[in-house]
Parts: C-alpha cells; sequence; structure tokens
DNA sequence: ACTTACCGTAAGTGAATACTTACATACGGG
DNA sequence: CCCGTATGTAAGTATTCACTTACGGTAAGT
C-alpha cells in the first residue's frame, strides 16, 4: 500500500550525508568541528544539516558563537518505524512465497 | 564508528527505486509486470532492480521468457542489522546528551 | 524457421543535486 | 567599538544519476 513515503530515506541517500548523521549519532557536534571530519567545505556541510533537519532527523541549539547539532530522538524512531514495517513485510513475503516462488504472480 | 558503509541504504534514496522495492514486499513480480505500475520505462525499472540486486536487496530468477524479481531476505537482514545498529547509537547518543541539552548552565 | 514476447545493456540527454566561493549576520573577547 | 570566530545563505558550477530510445539476445508458440 505503499504510496510514496519520503520519510526521510533520502535524507540518508547520500554517503557524505550519513556519515554526518553517523558522526552524530556518537555525540552532537557543532558545524566547524563536524566539516573537519569529512573533505568537504563548511557549507556543504551547512546544506546537508539543512537537509536532516527538515526530514526530521536532526535538530539544533545555539551555542554562543557555534551551532550545536545533534540526533532528534523523536524524527529517527518515526524514520526506524517506517522501516522496520518494510522490513517486515520483506521477509513475510519471502516466506510466503518460499514455495510458490515458481509460480509468479502475472498482471 | 563510522567509516563509511555503502550498504545498500543509497539503494533505497530514490523514491522509484524504494517504490519498486516496495512493490516486491508484497510478492514476487516480473519486471515488466513492475513498469506496468510506475510511470517509467521498462528498461528503467530494470537498471533500478540492478542496484537493488547489487546491494543484495532482491535476486532474480528465470521463469521462462520472463524474470521474477523478489526480496532477497539475506540482504535485507544485513541492511535492517546495520541500521538497527546506527538507530540504537542515535537514542544512546540523545540519551547521554539530554541533560546538558535543555538548559545551559548560565554564566 | 519465423514470429512474438520479455528482458538486459548501450548510448545519449536532461534534470536533480552536491559542491565551491563569496557575502551577510550573530556572538563574544580585547 | 573593533575584531576574530562561527555560521547560514546566495549564486554559480560540475557531477551525478534517473530516464528515454535503440538494439541485441533468449525463450516459447505456431
Amino acid at each position: 500500500m505503499g504510496a510514496y513515503l519520503q520519510f526521510g530515506c533520502e535524507a540518508l541517500g547520500d554517503p557524505t550525508r550519513f556519515a554526518i548523521f553517523e558522526a552524530l549519532t556518537e555525540r552532537p557536534r557543532a558545524v566547524g568541528e563536524l566539516a573537519g571530519l569529512f573533505p568537504v567545505s563548511r557549507p556543504a556541510v551547512s546544506q546537508h544539516l539543512k537537509v536532516l533537519k527538515d526530514a526530521g532527523l536532526v535538530k539544533d541549539r545555539k551555542a554562543g558563537t557555534r551551532r550545536v547539532y545533534a540526533v532528534d530522538p523523536e524524527g529517527v524512531a518515526r524514520l526506524r518505524k517506517e522501516l522496520d514495517r518494510v522490513w517486515t513485510d520483506a521477509l513475510s513475503a519471502f516466506k510466503r512465497a518460499a514455495e510458490t516462488w515458481e509460480e509468479p504472480h502475472n498482471a
């Protein structure tokens, strides 16, 4: 019953952006600190963070002149739940087709 | 601890490709059948299926003149496990930073 | 054998997007 | 105040990548 959901899997599609998110799963970090971890410019990191934030996967907080980003547990839980549904459907589809693997349904 | 993994999250980054994968979580389908479900050409579907197959998320089987694709439970389980680690890290990072996040101690 | 159905791949095109540099803004320290 | 730090945004570029059409190849039906 897909329809197409955008929930945030797109946000993790880019390797650099995924790596930035993964760095935030270690601890909250400022933008400049993140930029030092990857071979991209600081503005590029800012743009990736914007995508992650729009997807609800991270949130930010002002700390003096710096801006600290951290994972947003709410968005993370939501994405996890959506994906868990997909994985469950996938595995149940496999079990269901395990024996009828011989006859594909046609349209 | 990162390094950057490619495990297959990229494969689900594209909406069309994700929808194709989701269609396979319902039941195994032939290429032509999948192409009938989305407003893209059949070769486009073939290319998406190649990406999904290279990521280990689907497998294929010849059935006469048709080729039937189905979810690969092994690759699905692997991706699920990897992502579960990420989600776990994310939530534990949140709990660890929960106290220092809300109210910065005024000084 | 000829034909039809089904599919993968090659090649080329167009659009999405990740990246850069340049600029404007907010904060804190001297 | 002035200055250095830290960041977001704008604008432009370049590269990725999703898509199409064209073609070749295989399997089944007649």
